[in-house]
DNA sequence: GAGCATACCGGGAAAAACCCCGGTATAAGC
DNA sequence: GCTTATACCGGGGTTTTTCCCGGTATGCTC
């Protein structure tokens, strides 16, 4: 029996080459493959049957890794979810766990090992790849006490990633300039610092914006 | 005859797909893999014929895009040099175009056009773009009229990549607070921008300071 | 020694950022 | 009905940043 398996990432040549790269192991099939979460969504729902497992880009337009993550582990609690991202930062690796992830792999992981991986999250539900496995508790622990930050704070956030003034930034917004200004106060705190030039380099080191 | 094709990436995955996918076009042939600019320098060094042509990613470890690029222009001229990369930022690009590349692809490039541009920039040396082709012009213009930045300078500029305020600066640097204002006026100038936000996220994108 | 680049410095003023005080309205959950 | 959370707003203040005016000293090149 064929493992069944879809890949979402925005990079065509990646995605591309990496379909081939999976179909030519033995018993694994690509069913699905989508630039981003939304159009896998559609076509997984295409399939005369939902793919067994798949493997996820983080960083996508339309349809974020996360999201795609939720959306799929609500429509289809079967599937084997898998993060596979450049980024091994912590914020990230959270976020996807957090979404319904059972496995975070690197793109720079080493073909046999997919393989391996693959089928063993396959199998048992679940991969430990030696390095990551140490540092997962910690991050669940440290998800469950980090801040959450709002959809409206991460708009100012990105506004406030530019050489906008706050002023600006309150009509981009359209709210009064004391609301920004509260924006900045609560943000100052959660990311704990204490100048705009600091938040907006904790918000790229967090991932929360990009450049 | 085939086309000789060498690839040199950091994440092994996409490393291996693409050299899969790149082998299964009709009269092309990867003669060597490389996960930084110096493996692949050493490998080329091994062969009995150096490649036609290389597909070089721009961030790598141990020797990067614009690094490796010099190296090979200088020592194997008649090869010609693909960057591959995802950042379309233009600071990147001029790096590996100044450095001696012909083409510069995006790695959401579709395979098709992949082999398309491999064809056609081993035959012609170039390849255009609809799309970028338009603003090669504007960048070499750009890059030649662009300022130096001296050493002082980007001293100052790594200390306001942070928290501290221009008087704190000013102290670390032992120099008084209006000769920081003097490297901010130019550096405002230089980098073209008008606050210190601006200022910060413009020197990440231009590579002149790191997170 | 003239011209130029680099590094440095003083003072003043306007704008922006930062930091408090206070408040309302709305929706979700127990 | 009460708490909690989110989104929003007004007015006051200080500090920092931004933007001008001006200047000196050193070293390098032609």
């Amino acid at each position: 029996m064929n493992i069944k398996i879809a890949i979402a990432d925005d990079h065509q040549l990646f995605l591309k080459s990496l379909s081939l790269l999976i179909s030519s192991f033995q018993g694994l099939t690509i069913v699905a493959e989508a630039v981003n979460g939304k159009e896998l969504l559609e076509k997984i729902a295409h399939l005369p049957m939902p793919p067994d497992l798949v493997l996820l880009d983080v960083n996508m337009p339309v349809m974020d890794g996360p999201k795609a993550t939720a959306a799929l582990q609500k429509a289809y609690p079967g599937i084997k979810l898998v993060a596979l991202s450049m980024k091994d930062n912590d914020a990230t690796i959270i976020s996807m766990l957090k979404a319904g992830c059972c496995a975070y792999l690197l793109k720079d992981i080493h073909p046999a090992d997919l393989e391996k991986a693959i089928r063993e999250i396959n199998e048992t539900g679940y991969y430990h790849n030696d390095a990551s496995n140490v540092n997962y508790r910690r991050l669940i622990l440290q998800s469950e006490q980090s801040e959450t930050i709002t959809e409206r704070e991460k708009e100012f956030l990105s506004l406030a990633c530019s050489d906008l003034t706050y002023k600006a930034i309150a009509q981009k917004m359209n709210v009064s300039e004391r609301t920004v200004d509260g924006y900045r106060e609560i943000l100052f705190h959660k990311l704990n610092v204490q100048s705009r030039t600091g938040m907006v380099l904790e918000a790229l080191r967090r991932q929360l914006v990009s450049l």
